[in-house]
DNA sequence: GCCACCTCCTTGACTGCTCAAGTATATCCC
DNA sequence: GGGATATACTTGAGCAGTCAAGGAGGTGGC
């Protein structure tokens, strides 16, 4: 960045003409349209299920992995939130009994994080719901599949890594 | 949503087969790209300016505004947030001599957030850094100018109102 | 076998937001 | 002018995450 082609008409000293695409702009949009997202899934999810979209995500990330568990350390880092943040997550899910804690049988440090039946059964219930607010979201009228699938590369692509692959 | 064209690859119904965009996925992916770039920002305006993004985000929509103030219901609506949160978010800068309060001559209900000199000084070099961290998030050898502008065309039409504009 | 070091996880203190309730002021209608 | 209602803002309680510190268990060198 100390050196990057500079274009007149992004020039920070001179206000009023933003003419190209700000990158800074752009990230401040990000934010914004998240933050508009996760409310609409908040609201959906926890009126229909009791869950924020956080626990969803939680419980999806474990309906994918194999056995429907992980190691706690492995889901923070595909959560993008750190181990403590996981244990606090993780434990108004294991209250309600939708994950249990598992024992590892070789490492007596670890513990795993492990989908329950009732947690599938809800969750299945869940990403009904999560997959009709994001069509909605991206209401069709509005956002055609070229416009989704862009979106979702420049996303990815932005992101780092994904929210896990699949989805089903 | 009740009448949207079904494409059968993106049956709901009909897990393992992912084949078209899914917008469920897309938002997720969302989340975790801006979580991503929240840190970063926070990161680099902490170390090198003891603030947050949402703190330079506040600087900066004031900054916009007519005579560098707001009233505060007025600053939540800008930054989606509620009042008592732009309350809270401001208490530190006030503390530190960023912001003032200001009241209305006219209406003793409301009180002006304003930018003080200081703040709009602060704010300039935060500027520097905000830019450049943004620069170094789309990273020129990554990010094209189009895709850039696409991003940022598809993250305003998802995010309803815009960060502000101008950003000069 | 033991000591140093590393990993996994939890806990306490904090931040930054939320909602619900409360206070103060303005406005409308009669 | 005076009550009902609406608006602007603050405050208390709570929730979701952070970091820093610490406990418990595994691993490697000698």
């Amino acid at each position: 960045m100390t050196d990057r082609p500079e274009r007149p008409d992004t020039d920070p000293q001179h206000p009023g003409t933003p003419a190209g695409p700000d990158p800074l702009d752009t990230a401040l949009r990000l934010v914004r349209a998240q933050t508009a997202a996760v409310k609409r899934f908040d609201a959906s999810l926890g009126g229909l299920h009791g869950v924020s979209l956080s626990d969803f995500t939680v419980l999806l990330h474990l309906s994918q992995a194999p056995g429907g568990r992980m190691r706690r350390v492995d889901l923070a880092e595909a959560l993008g939130l750190t181990a403590s943040g996981v244990t606090r997550g993780l434990a108004p899910l294991e209250r309600i009994g939708l994950v249990t804690r598992e024992a590892a049988a070789r490492d007596a440090r670890v513990a795993y994080a492990a989908l329950t039946p009732t947690g599938r059964d809800r969750l299945a219930e869940m990403l009904h719901t999560a997959r009709q607010v994001a069509a909605d979201h991206f209401a069709a009228d509005r956002w055609s599949a070229e416009d989704l699938t862009l979106l979702s590369a420049l996303l990815t692509r932005l992101g780092g890594t994904a929210p896990g692959q699949g989805l089903g």
